[in-house]
RNA sequence: GGCGGCGUAGCCAAGUGGUAAGGCAGCGGUCUGCAAAACCGUCUACCCGAGUUCGAUUCUCGGCGCCGCCUCCA
């Protein structure tokens, strides 16, 4: 691929500017993940589907991404959460992690570099936090240690938020009790009875939330790296107070762009438990909708744009990855029968395929705007099938079409990968009529027979009912003029 | 109260200082034994008001509506 310059939107300096790693053709980029209490839900994939977009751009424009995202598995709400179900902590954030990754997979996403977890870095974080305090960054308080914001006259910069009025807060929170300034942070909390607790030099507790990023992002990625990202509600003040830590730490420039998702609403109002309109991915599973369908909605919107998630916008997409896989599937049987040499008339393609390439990537090379690329990429659809529908198309043309449409799709992953076909040929009544699809059972393949020699034979009385026959086993069919098609009912 | 985002056809959603991608749905055709897919045609859009401009959906201001952040929610 021509190596264009991506162009991300940097919400440090809330413009779009030229992205360039430190050390290419090496990319580090560290994505917040889930706080493993619960069932992940809908707006926690979007995010994680955009992370996987960004993951599959930037891999796809040639740079060797190393992506870490973190599980955190010790807070607030997931000791509250196990206490509650009177399960140990690991045990139980074991439980939701196994949620999360069987999402991952559902969605098609690719395997991160690593997945840390907060509990399986407690040293790195009882580290950062010894330095902070030698320094004078941190100060220990009845047991706690907690950040000293005045100490980091950058704070603030990130979020775009005035000190002064922050500290005027009224706000109390518990946690603030023994705080110098309203404004200074847990960097880690002291034992509270029956809590999961470790020994540290200043006492025993737990770690603070933000602390854990830092420590995972700068042991996996370098003091400094290249992209963080996370969803807007992170950025004040678990990124804040990520900067604040890390580079009082360094004295180094902790991250070089930092990117955020909007988030998810649901049929035009904000998801939440109390409307009823709270989804976890698994109950969407549940009800039959099709996860590359979800990955597509989710996938197809800007992120920077708040995504109104709806159910016939599911329904929508679904359709959408048909339209796609439809081509795909008709390519790959004509490809071959079709002449190997370019006739003039084919520079008709040839330019939609040009111009496809050019505004798929000139569109994901702006900020990853996914919506645009997706508008060139069904434009070549159309295109390819009027040609094919004119005779317009050449094998090599055709061919160099679906290489673009498969490299396209490293970047989507709704394409069915090495799917094992079985493909024969049946002679009768004077005809040969050529049968594929994906593996089926030997008697699925018998009444596929029978149904193709029917047909040979203008029975088509017997054809039909062999196709409800079908039906029933969960095997559509599709005649075509290169054959019989079939697939399992509700895939293409 | 402070800060920010959004408002494009029936639905989802790009984009632009010179009357606007794409997907889905609708309608009318073509093709098809049936079914599906596909193709062609077609319908329909830039929240309201003022301003800047030769010209604004695009810039500015005001209004309305929706959403979010302001210490642990992706």
């Amino acid at each position: 691929m021509a190596s264009a310059t991506p162009y991300f939107f940097n919400t440090l300096t809330r413009h779009k500017e030229p992205f360039e790693p430190l050390e290419p053709p090496c990319v580090r980029a560290y994505a917040c993940g889930p706080t493993v209490y619960d069932h992940p839900h809908l707006g926690n994939f979007r995010y994680f589907i955009w992370v996987d977009v960004l993951h599959r751009y930037l891999r796809w424009r040639g740079y060797e991404v190393e992506l870490v995202i973190n599980l955190t598995d010790v807070d607030d709400k997931t000791i509250a959460r196990a206490a509650a179900a009177g399960v140990d902590l690991p045990q139980f954030t074991e439980r939701y992690a196994r949620a999360f990754f069987d999402g991952l997979e559902a969605l098609h996403t690719l395997p991160a570099t690593h997945y840390p977890r907060a509990t399986d870095h407690i040293q790195e974080m009882v580290e950062l936090i010894e330095r902070l305090l030698a320094s004078g960054h941190a100060y220990r308080s009845d047991g706690s240690v907690f950040f000293r914001v005045a100490s980091f006259p950058a704070y603030g910069r990130l979020a775009r938020l005035d000190p002064e009025q922050m500290r005027s807060t009224e706000r109390v929170e518990q946690d603030d009790f023994g705080k110098e300034d309203r404004r200074d942070f847990a960097l880690w909390k002291k034992a509270k009875h029956g809590e999961p607790a470790w020994d540290a030099p200043f006492g025993r507790g737990r770690p603070g939330w933000h602390l854990e990023c830092s420590a995972m992002s700068m042991k996996y990625l370098g003091t400094t790296f290249d992209l963080h990202l996370g969803g807007v509600d992170l950025v004040f003040p678990h990124h804040e107070n990520e900067i604040a830590q890390s580079e009082a730490v360094t004295g180094e420039p902790f991250v070089r762009t930092w990117m955020h998702c909007s988030h998810l609403i649901v049929e035009g109002v904000k998801m939440s438990k109390s409307l009823g309109n709270f989804y976890t991915l698994a109950q969407l599973l549940e009800r039959g909708h099709d996860p590359l369908a979800i990955r597509y909605l989710l996938a197809s919107v800007h992120y920077r744009r708040q995504l109104n998630f709806t159910f016939e916008a599911v329904e929508q997409a679904a359709s959408a990855i048909t339209r796609l896989r439809q081509l795909v599937v008709r390519s790959e049987q004509e490809a071959s029968r079709l002449p190997q040499s370019a006739p003039e008339r084919t520079t008709q393609l040839d330019n939609a395929l040009q111009l496809a390439r050019e505004g798929f990537a000139t569109a994901l090379d702006d900020d990853l705007n996914t919506a645009g690329a997706l508008g060139s990429l069904f434009t070549l659809v159309r295109e390819t099938h009027a040609a094919l529908d004119d005779g317009a198309a050449d094998g090599v043309t055709l061919a160099a079409v679906l290489d673009w449409l498969r490299e396209a799709d490293k970047i989507w992953g709704l394409l069915p990968v090495d799917d094992p076909l079985l493909e024969f040929r049946i002679q009768h009544a004077g005809k040969e009529i050529l049968a594929r699809g994906p593996k089926v059972s030997a008697q699925i393949e018998a009444l596929i027979r029978q149904r193709a020699m029917a047909r040979a034979e203008r029975d088509f009385g017997a054809a039909d009912r062999l196709r409800k026959q079908l039906a029933e086993l969960g095997i559509e069919l599709d005649d075509t003029a290169q054959g019989v098609r079939w697939r399992r009912a509700g895939t293409i």
